[in-house]
DNA sequence: AAGTTCTGTTAACATTTGGTTAAACCCTCA
DNA sequence: TGAGGGTTTAACCAAATGTTAACAGAACTT
């Protein structure tokens, strides 16, 4: 396909280290786009399109994780790595709910840095190959439609989804009949994974069954632990 | 089709720089029109068909905005790149609400800025093939001409439209029954997309339910967070 | 069987987004 | 200069969405 260079937007407030960065991921075949600050890494963000973002969390002004929000508000696919600094704590982190890709502590090895982003682009270009441009799922009788969020069952008034609602029913729907594992969802679609996540995942399971009650032979099941599994019995082609 | 050079208007005061960035850019194939200050740029605005301004904010007599808005009034559809001082802060241009297509800090890499070129020539391009053109819609029992700017419905009598009602509506219908997002609508009618134009738009949208709601088979749902969706129902082709 | 962890469900709440109306603003043109 | 059409802004309310808490019940572990 394309193989023009991936652009990513680093911002980092150390002058030295942010051009030291700048030049090993350009050499790395990555165009980069170097703001000294979150507020310009903002604008810049803005005024063009970006693959990934590396984002220093302690900055001046404003701090990575407040840039991330704004960001994330313009863009809720494009994959964010935060460099933090050594002492703060996993929980720490997972406090600011950004939905970050990944997180480096400074000082870190290059090498590192560099094959999580192979990683994560990687990642992202299999995503969505598989899984995005498919809108339209049959579930046994129910028609989703989820680029319009709508449910339909047997041809009659359609349900609106909520997006939450209905990029989970989308993922269950890609795993028609196998395990859709917990995390799949929490990283995808919340973008984090923790107890109120989860949490709130589980009302989500919640609603989508009252949708879904109407046909007896489609159940969204759990496997303890591990996920959901949406089922669907009758699953005949049928021919009419 | 047409292979020859895209023109450029370049209204820029240092002479030294605006040389500069002609020469450059007429090396990348664009023919470029460079005046010295506003007024000079305004008269040769009018004396010949751009593709594209170029406009510097801090010019002595007449600033860009000033400029910009002039040219605006003269036509409503050609991009507008501003180069701005690094100082200004996004409100501050927001605030002079004239529709650019770009703001561009100087100093600014010039890559940078042909590469906004070609975006902006290009998105005019393929707008262009897909929107443009197409003045009339059948809506239901609505037929919609939004050359003339009227709807009528069933024959009846023509209600006129403004000329944001009518571009509305009109890209609306260019998306019947599907997804028309809200950012799609305000980059492309209120060329800004802000908390106040997005308000702007419901306003409009509003307007335009009132029209519509005559034809019960004929209505704007809105989808929420994402935009909306004109939908017709009973869409049997009558052959009658 | 008791204890722990995981899941189901409901409801309260906070936040964001949209709908509607009316007034303010801004041009243009007489 | 003031009347009128078009558009924006403000204000207020309603709807939609998402999170969290709380509690009950399953499922697993020991």
């Amino acid at each position: 396909m394309e193989t023009e260079e991936k652009k990513i937007l680093l911002v980092e407030d150390d002058p030295n280290f942010g051009t030291v960065l700048k030049d090993y991921l350009a050499m790395n075949d990555y165009e980069v786009t170097h703001a000294k600050n979150g507020m310009e890494g903002f604008e810049k963000f803005k005024k063009d399109d970006f693959d990934l973002c590396i984002l220093d969390v302690m900055m001046p002004y404003k701090d990575g994780f407040t840039l991330a929000k704004e960001i994330r508000d313009k863009n809720e696919e494009i994959p964010i790595i935060f460099l933090t600094a050594k002492a703060m704590k996993e929980d720490v982190l997972k406090g600011y709910k950004v939905g970050a890709d990944d997180y480096l502590n400074k000082p870190f090895d290059s090498e590192v840095l560099l094959m999580k982003i192979k990683a994560i682009m990687q990642r992202k270009a299999t995503d969505s190959v598989a899984d995005s441009k498919q809108f339209e799922f049959e579930i046994g009788k129910f028609h989703l439609n989820s680029k319009l969020r709508f449910l339909t069952y047997d041809n009659g008034e359609p349900q609106k989804l909520s997006p939450k609602e209905n990029e989970l029913l989308r993922l269950l729907a890609l795993h028609e009949n196998d395990l859709m594992p917990r995390e799949l969802a929490l990283t995808k679609i919340w973008r984090d994974d923790n107890y109120f996540t989860s949490r709130s995942m589980d009302v989500y399971i919640a609603k989508l069954r009252k949708y879904l009650k109407v046909d007896e032979n489609v159940e969204i099941l759990n496997i303890h632990g591990e996920g959901f599994r949406l089922v669907v019995k009758n699953e005949e082609k049928d021919e009419d």
